[in-house]
DNA sequence: GACGTGACGGTTGAG
DNA sequence: TACTCAACCGTCACG
């Protein structure tokens, strides 16, 4: 269901039940603290309620990630057919083999890892109801008379393990492990830190890296619309989906006044499109909704005068050959096609997009 | 007054 | 296709 409303909370700051505040909104909420405004101070700058803020900051503190967890969805299934057959396969090598001892196996020998690896429970129950069968006939697979076949189980591959994913940070992909992100906490975003982290953002590098785009080329990399990005999509890019959360609350969640923060004092003005100015959260300019607040945003076209090509030509030129020169760059393709297609987490690439111009500007 | 926390009503998306 | 379930959300009220 499309919300095109909002309520009203007690400080006068719109939002929407159920759904996340925008990330310009959260990721203000962090600064604001980094700089040593106390949360009662920023609950009543943001018109956001204390309980939110401090919710959000201790995320912050917690997983380094502004962004909300994953809403919806269902567990990534453990059980994995390849999980089974491995089970299978100890218990018919050794049939007095305990649970717990098929749990070490599957770790030892790197069926699973420690984010995965079904419970000492669950391995009973595969090995109750669907292995035990193998010493005894009538079992569900082989009715007792053939080897057990695989199930034909609802599973897709790219949904096999949360992390790491995608978007996961490098290090992330170097291990299972991506970070102090508890096992079982699938709600926290699959990456740690996050990219969306205030420290990544500042970090920049990260980010780019995981969308790709150092090895992207122009207009190849990826489609000019967020929606159309591989990783957009849950079915095919589980472990993004806090990132789709965001993307969605983004959505929709008009993006806050300019004036609102020092998340648009970043931006240069001109990478705000008039038709993008929604006046949302209270700030001290107070609410001012923009014709319907609630209403999507959808995607704005060319009307931006950045340009990214020219400021990655300009990074390249200058410095050829130094380290990070072609995250620059491709930072910078892809800064620009965030603002011209104006996609949800547009207001991080504002602060992202400063943060590169100051670097270019040093650079220069 | 500031802040942490739990209840609450809501949304979301995989199964 | 409709439904269930379990995750999440932000607000509110309480201590």
């Amino acid at each position: 269901m499309e919300h095109t409303y909002g309520e009203v909370n007690q400080l006068g700051g719109v939002f929407v039940n159920g759904r996340p505040l925008p990330n310009a909104i959260r990721l203000r909420i962090v600064e604001l603290a980094q700089l040593g405004i106390r949360p009662c101070d920023i609950s009543r700058q943001l018109r956001v309620s204390h309980g939110c803020v401090s919710k959000i900051l201790a995320r912050y503190n917690e997983t380094g990630s502004i962004l909300p967890g994953a809403i919806g969805g269902s567990k990534p299934r453990v059980t994995t057919p390849n999980v089974v057959k491995h089970i299978r396969d100890y218990k018919q090598g050794d049939p007095g083999i305990f649970a717990w001892e098929i749990r070490d196996r599957l770790l030892a020998d790197g069926v699973c890892d420690k984010y995965n690896v079904p419970s000492v429970s669950s391995i009973s129950r595969i090995l109750r109801n669907k292995i035990g069968s193998l010493s005894q006939p009538g079992g569900p697979y082989d009715g007792g008379k053939q080897p057990t076949p695989q199930p034909a189980l609802p599973y897709n591959p790219l949904y096999q393990y949360p992390y790491p994913g995608p978007m996961a940070p490098p290090a992330a992909k170097m291990s299972a492990h991506p970070g102090p992100v508890p096992a079982a906490h699938v709600g926290l975003p699959r990456s740690w830190p996050s990219a969306h982290s205030v420290t990544n953002i500042l970090g920049i590098r990260t980010f780019v890296e995981q969308t790709g785009a150092l090895g992207g080329t122009e207009g190849s990399a990826y489609p000019p619309k967020m929606e159309d990005w591989p990783g957009v999509n849950r079915t095919a890019f589980p472990s993004s989906q806090a990132d789709k959360a965001a993307v969605e609350g983004d959505i929709k969640y008009p993006q806050p006044a300019p004036g609102l923060s020092s998340v648009g004092s970043f931006l240069p003005a001109c990478a705000y499109p008039p038709g993008n100015q929604h006046g949302v959260y209270g700030a001290p300019g107070g609410y001012i909704p923009p014709g319907h607040p609630w209403q999507p945003q959808g995607h704005h076209g060319p009307g931006v005068t950045v340009h990214g090509g020219d400021l990655a030509s300009a990074m390249a030129f200058k410095q050829p050959g130094r380290e990070g020169e072609r995250g620059f760059v491709a930072m910078s393709k892809f800064f620009y096609r965030a603002v011209v297609n104006d996609f949800s987490e547009k207001n991080a690439f504002n602060l992202l997009g400063n943060l590169m111009l100051d670097r270019v500007n040093k650079l220069i």
